[in-house]
DNA sequence: GGAGTATCATTAGCAATGCTAACGATTATG
DNA sequence: CATAATCGTTAGCATTGCTAATGATACTCC
């Protein structure tokens, strides 16, 4: 836990920003997990569900994938999530073997609502920072974003 | 997706900011889990063993309130990680209702290989950066732990 | 075109993880 | 000292994860 030195050169600093991030993304989704009880949702039925409402109709597949997870486990909670209401199945015209999920409106809706209320602590917070560092982290938030991108 | 402009204050950008943030967060250790099989632990296992490594000597029911489970849960958890020899379950002195969870030199050993093995690829990214945009992000992740320590 | 192979989703069955309710042990309180 | 409160565990159930096997469809190659 050395404090950082502007001085000093260290030679494994970027293993110590990398770390600092891995960090600070644990410790943000960790806080923002706790209004998640409130959307009625299990943990892995709402981030499934966050998949399909951003990556459009999916294949079962690919969903599975996205979330890492094996195949059987995802059908098992689109069934969970089609119970509901919230996706629904559809045949693939082209390849009849594939089944390609969708979010219904209610499911859009109960995911927007989720993460309204996820999001809503954190933009209080982003409010309350000074003008020099919040336009720090908005410059910062692109190169994140690309770094992100490039990962393996 | 609008793109930020410097000269139309966006009466919404801090939740656009926070919305950012989050989603980076999703997507970075979204990447980054998947070095986790190589663990040999479960997600759950796993976490919990982080817990306990860097929050030292902690009682049962406070480990449970740190990763968002009950008490059952984590005693079971708890169980499985002691079996492996990972954590070792400690008695209080004072108040004797209480059982202390601490990390062995194997827990703390996997748990370091598990970290490096997640960074690593983040740590390349970071090198990978132009000096500009490694001093900005550099520069933003104090403010971003100090944001994250605010939340509630 | 048709036999064989590959791919996709599902089913079946098992282990791990989550919960609530109830309990025993210990501590705090009257 | 009696009673209430707290902590961890046990018991029992639902959900979530896996592998193996199956059925249906698409592809390949002869």
């Amino acid at each position: 836990m050395a404090t950082p030195r502007a001085s000093a050169p260290d030679p494994d600093a970027a293993a110590r920003t990398a770390d600092q991030l891995h960090s600070a993304a644990i410790h943000l989704l960790r806080r923002l997990r706790r209004e998640d009880a409130a959307s009625g949702l299990s943990a892995p039925r709402l981030s499934a569900l966050s998949v399909v409402v951003f990556a459009g109709p999916i294949t079962l597949g690919d969903l599975a994938a996205a979330e890492q997870v094996r195949p059987p486990t995802m059908t098992r909670l689109v069934t969970a999530l089609e119970d509901e209401g919230l996706v629904v199945r559809e045949a693939d015209a082209a390849d009849r073997r594939l089944t390609r999920v969708r979010a219904t409106a209610k499911g859009r809706r109960l995911l927007a609502q989720g993460r309204a209320r996820r999001v809503a602590a954190l933009t209080a917070q982003v409010r309350a920072l000074g003008p020099a560092e919040r336009a720090l982290v908005e410059r910062a938030i692109p190169v994140l974003q690309g770094l992100i991108e490039r990962l393996p």
